[in-house]
DNA sequence: TCGACCATGTAACTAGTTACATGATTCG
DNA sequence: CGAATCATGTAACTAGTTACATGGTCGA
């Protein structure tokens, strides 16, 4: 299971499932997505593995929390993960399927299903902008410098890039959806 | 589930589960991909909804085939399917989320992790390729007026289009690759 | 005759989703 | 006082994977 993984990544710092949801929902969002009915069972297991411990800590607005904080174990199994090399992803795009069969709906409901992938498309290149600003690449302009430790300079790059990379996957969307466009009206 | 309505799709024309199963090897792999072990009792479902039909028809090599085809009820399941518009698929890009962990490893093994990732995308470029070849857009060349009907032409020009989507996504991905190796050794 | 491919299926398991259950605090 | 948010969990279900079982045909 990735999750199992994914969740020790993540436990760099001390972290709550509750916690570890926000950070789904935020910037991680663009490449992985859990729901707490799947974080908790799983911080359990990783838990019983010996890779995780628990700590109940009091919270300042609400129930008691439990914070998981990575262990030894945890962290060789992290780095075995990363060493074994990317992880490429089974392909399950439904929108590209659904196009591949639109054969079956007329003109127009045709190009408004590329019109309503447009649309979405940019609603969520419109969100990722704003994490864009706050990770310019280093390089082109002047920040990084704010950065004293090597540490944190590199942990600022690796920020940047795995945001870039949702910009860069959103961008060629949008570009094959103006294709398909203009391709659908030529041959209408 | 969302597989039914795939098979519903690509069952434009009679097909075995196996023959299914080459489909999803070939160009479809691309944008989804199925088990025999889950297209068979898919497969089933759909014909105990009264989707589609099956006959059983002697091979010409090997033991006897199970043929499916569409009935009107399938028809009319598909089309509403597209009609409620393009699924986003949730992203699970394993790569990108061990990336944003590469701090646990050093600076070597990090260069190597998206060289790695690098390969593998232009082996599948390669692989896509092919297909692109086969199915260039219509416009900047002299094909397409190959075909007499418009269906053809409307059928041709999906195939094309969701093909050049593959192309422009993993045209992306070796452009981030590239990005990240520089930026990498930027702040070695 | 052996390996590759044709052809269909089941069983056990893993991963992920949706719905439900519970209860505290904070802000308007 | 009601809605939003904090916080953790279980149960039932859906989707997908891996392993296993069976057996036919064709070509080297």
């Amino acid at each position: 299971m990735s999750l199992k993984h994914i969740l020790l990544g993540m436990l760099a710092n001390p972290a709550s499932g509750y916690d570890l949801k926000k950070d789904f929902e935020y910037s991680l969002s663009n490449f992985w997505n859990a729901e707490l009915a799947q974080i908790y069972p799983t911080l359990g297991k990783l838990e019983q593995d010996g890779l995780i411990s628990s700590k109940v800590q009091p919270s300042s607005q609400g129930p008691n929390r439990k914070v998981y904080k990575r262990l030894k174990a945890g962290q060789n199994e992290l780095t075995n993960w990363l060493k074994q090399g990317p992880i490429i992803p089974k392909m399950r795009i439904g929108y590209a399927a659904q196009f591949s069969f639109l054969q079956e709906l007329n003109y127009e409901e045709r190009l408004e299903f590329v019109y309503a992938l447009q649309r979405d498309t940019k609603k969520r290149l419109a969100v990722l902008q704003k994490f864009v600003e706050l990770y310019p690449l280093p390089g082109a302009e002047k920040q990084s410098e704010h950065f004293s430790t090597k540490q944190e300079k590199e942990a600022y790059a690796l920020q940047a890039l795995v945001i870039h990379h949702g910009l860069l996957r959103l961008q060629a969307l949008l570009d094959w959806c103006d294709l398909a466009i203009a391709q659908m009206k030529a041959i209408k």
